[in-house]
DNA sequence: CCTACCTGACTGGCCAGTCAGTTAAATACG
DNA sequence: CGTATTTAACTGACTGGCCAGTCAGGTAGG
């Protein structure tokens, strides 16, 4: 299959996504988005399944070319823009895409190859903020007792839930980034936190 | 409908939800989780779906009682074990149902009867942790500068993420429990945290 | 004329929901 | 009291729509 048609499909599955949701996904809405049959689609990927990896795998290589691109400034400037990066929805029809993607991690219990891609997402951010953090000790604008690998993975939690949250229930991300903004200066930023007021 | 038809019917709803999920969960399953017929649970609800919401309210119901009942001890502890109960699997099957309901909370975008069941969830447990941290601090358990709001809200996403990080890439609850204690102990409570050693 | 790519039409399985009864218990009636 | 009638609670068999996947071709470039 030429580079082109890849790319087409991946683009296609992606618009079917944030307009279908993963639930209610047939393979004639991601048809409907490109400019091939349904049938095409089965004769480039085996299954329907196959199709959804083959996009998880897509969107984890641009991922992680993204995810190593955003590296300017210094580590304080970098860890808050790439945890508040996570809370703010960017170009149109993130937000739907969000759910879409929430939707595949409530079936990775399921489905073992959803789950290992999905891993790898995680893992991309976890070693992201956990360098970061590192970075952030190194140079002293991090706390000293700050213990990167468990702060790392409290702060990919909390991502996690304030995402859930608000497709859940629709609590505002705003206020979840602003929270969580406020956390990393009280508790893991040097130098803003809460050894300025005693009370 | 009798209680006791109800009472028989939610808790075969409940078992088919873990042994199947909420995907793929087909009115069948809760059938043969009954002694009734698939037929029967079209007679006592007009629709599957109508079934799923009888199924939350009940659900919701029962939560309510229960989350009332544990009030025992200071507010410290009742914190702690409020909190932690939330990342502790009780009961046989208890993982499961809680992969079932992250499924349906993946669902709320595109259903709004869902996702009004589901807030009503989270208020409960955002009240709850609302009202423990206030009373937190008119006892002077809780620091001073701490906003029950805010903070109750972090908690409850906290609780999301940390549980959906456990179905979706198989992070072991265990430590994130840990880390919500020593967050609670470290920034939350009175006397156990960062003022006491600074180096 | 062969291969890669693609299509419209079709098929088979799945499943929510329906329907035409059946049973048993309650209620009315003589 | 015994018998007729109604009603609620069911059941097994069926139906209709949906959709992933198939297939018998078609077309264009090498």
């Amino acid at each position: 299959m030429s580079d082109e048609t890849t790319e087409e499909l991946m683009g296609a599955t992606y618009r079917a996504l944030c307009k279908h949701g993963y639930a209610s996904l047939r393979m004639q809405d991601i048809a409907d988005e490109s400019t091939k049959s349904k049938a095409a689609l089965h004769y480039h990927y085996e299954s329907k399944h196959d199709l959804l990896l083959a996009f998880l795998e897509h969107l984890y290589e641009q991922f992680e070319t993204e995810i190593s691109e955003d590296c300017g400034g210094d580590p304080e400037t970098q860890l808050l823009t790439f945890v508040e990066e996570r809370l703010t929805p960017r170009e149109e029809g993130q937000k739907e895409f969000q759910t879409a993607i929430l939707e595949i991690k409530a079936q990775a219990p399921y489905d073992e190859a959803y789950r290992e891609r999905l891993a790898g997402f995680d893992g991309l951010v976890f070693d992201r903020l956990r360098s970061l953090l590192q970075a952030g000790i190194d140079r002293g604008v991090v706390e000293e007792d700050v213990d990167p690998e468990d702060t790392a993975a409290f702060l990919a939690e909390h991502i996690n839930g304030a995402q859930l949250r608000n497709v859940t229930v629709g609590a505002p991300l705003a206020e979840a980034r602003q929270r969580l903004r406020a956390y990393l200066r009280r508790e893991v930023l040097v130098g803003s936190g809460a050894e300025n007021g005693g009370g």
